[in-house]
DNA sequence: CTGAAAAAATGACAATCGTCAGTTATTGAA
DNA sequence: TTCAATAACTGACGATTGTCATTTTTTCAG
């Protein structure tokens, strides 16, 4: 259970801060952002913004896991990606003078913290070292973008099923994966049906455990096999 | 057809300067670009860089369209995206400081010019209006693979096909569409029989025709609908 | 602890789409 | 101009996957 009394988290305790940009980037900086920064607790499935709004800032979030989102034209949601501890979330934004291209939302229970458009843009002209930090963020998502539109586009729904797994399965660490069916479905680009016969074809053939929604992976040599690559 | 004397085309006289970052963010170095890049003619089907290598530096189309795509696991290509005249290659890369994540290789006769790595990145440096200009770049195009990720995942070959048209027909401007049916089923991301049954259904619905290669778009509207949004 | 709401699971069925195998048309170099 | 190579096209067929309808299980607020 979070600490839900909106006391300041300090990026010097920061656990997650090893994990950033911050703390790779910028590490005599970190009394500076702290002043700069606003935090905050988060339920479950709480929005931080919507496609179509505009930017107001940046998000780090400190615990838990919030997913990125784009909506098709029926309004089913394609998850992009899902943000883990450490991670800066909104960050491309600041840049492109539009307005979201997606959503964020929390998948569980979060502490996150909040930096102003106008601070951050301001930090980042002034601090190369994390310019460059964020610039090469931004172009190794694009990289990553580009193999997961390949896989959307030549993988069958199975071996997306196996890879997505492998990548829930890092982003998760030591916990076990905890998405509902429908978030899963949305994350492989697949129906919520398929999802779910797969993973008991899965179960079946003794690679995963399912406990409810819990996932526990049994055989990741097998799914590095399923997935192909 | 082109130039092929590999003389040098200058910036200032670069009829796509205006539709270039260069053009647009960076209007009073156009002399400084000039002396620091090298320009060339590139036959069709000829590769800028492949997946896996390291870059050198920045390519600037001048003439013609290039191709940047990625390779699945069989080796079949998926092409991310098209470039056309004006547009600057493969500076993603510069920043990430890890191998290409695609490969680049022209779709027809190209001129096209180069700017070393370490010319480029102090012109990033010191010019921040240019950087600036990047930095939105890649923003965009990562909103951009957004989409493109939600509309494999969630559309039919057929809407995928319509979408495509659409963006085709915008890249190549007031030319008529000219890709091998094999480029373009490997942009839409479906088999090369599947796109030239669904091309004949266009036809038959009175939405485009086809002269061999070359593709006219008659009802563009009717494309728009089917894309569906 | 209980009941209503949400999520997960199952079954049946049809359509989309990919694969394979083969034919026709087009291109471009000699 | 010709011929070989490449690209475009057609047909048959089945597997994968989405949809809809329904049941079972789980969650969580009161």
């Amino acid at each position: 259970m979070l600490d839900k009394s909106h006391k300041h988290v300090s990026c010097s305790t920061c656990s997650a801060r090893k994990d950033s940009i911050f703390g790779n980037y910028c590490e005599c900086d970190a009394s500076d952002v702290d002043n700069l920064k606003s935090s905050a607790y988060y339920k479950k499935n709480q929005p931080l913004f919507l496609e179509g709004s505009f930017p107001r800032g940046v998000y780090c979030l400190n615990q838990g896991k919030v997913k990125i989102f784009a909506r098709g034209d029926e309004g089913k949601e394609q998850i992009i990606h899902i943000a883990k501890e450490g991670e800066i979330i909104g960050f491309r934004s600041m840049f492109s003078e539009e307005p979201y291209k997606v959503s964020a939302s929390t998948l569980e229970e979060c502490n996150i913290c909040f930096i102003n458009k106008e601070d951050f843009l301001n930090m980042i002209d002034t601090n190369p070292t994390l310019r460059n930090g964020i610039m090469k963020e931004l172009s190794k998502e694009l990289g990553d973008r580009a193999m997961f539109i390949t896989n959307m586009a030549q993988k069958s729904v199975r071996e997306r099923l196996a890879f997505s797994l492998i990548i829930l399965a890092d982003i998760y660490g030591d916990e076990q994966i905890n998405l509902t069916r429908e978030d899963m479905a949305n994350f492989i680009g697949t129906a919520t049906e398929t999802l779910i016969r797969l993973l008991k074809d899965f179960k079946e053939e003794g690679i995963l455990e399912i406990h409810t929604r819990k996932l526990e992976i049994i055989n990741k040599y097998k799914l590095l096999q399923i997935a192909g690559k």
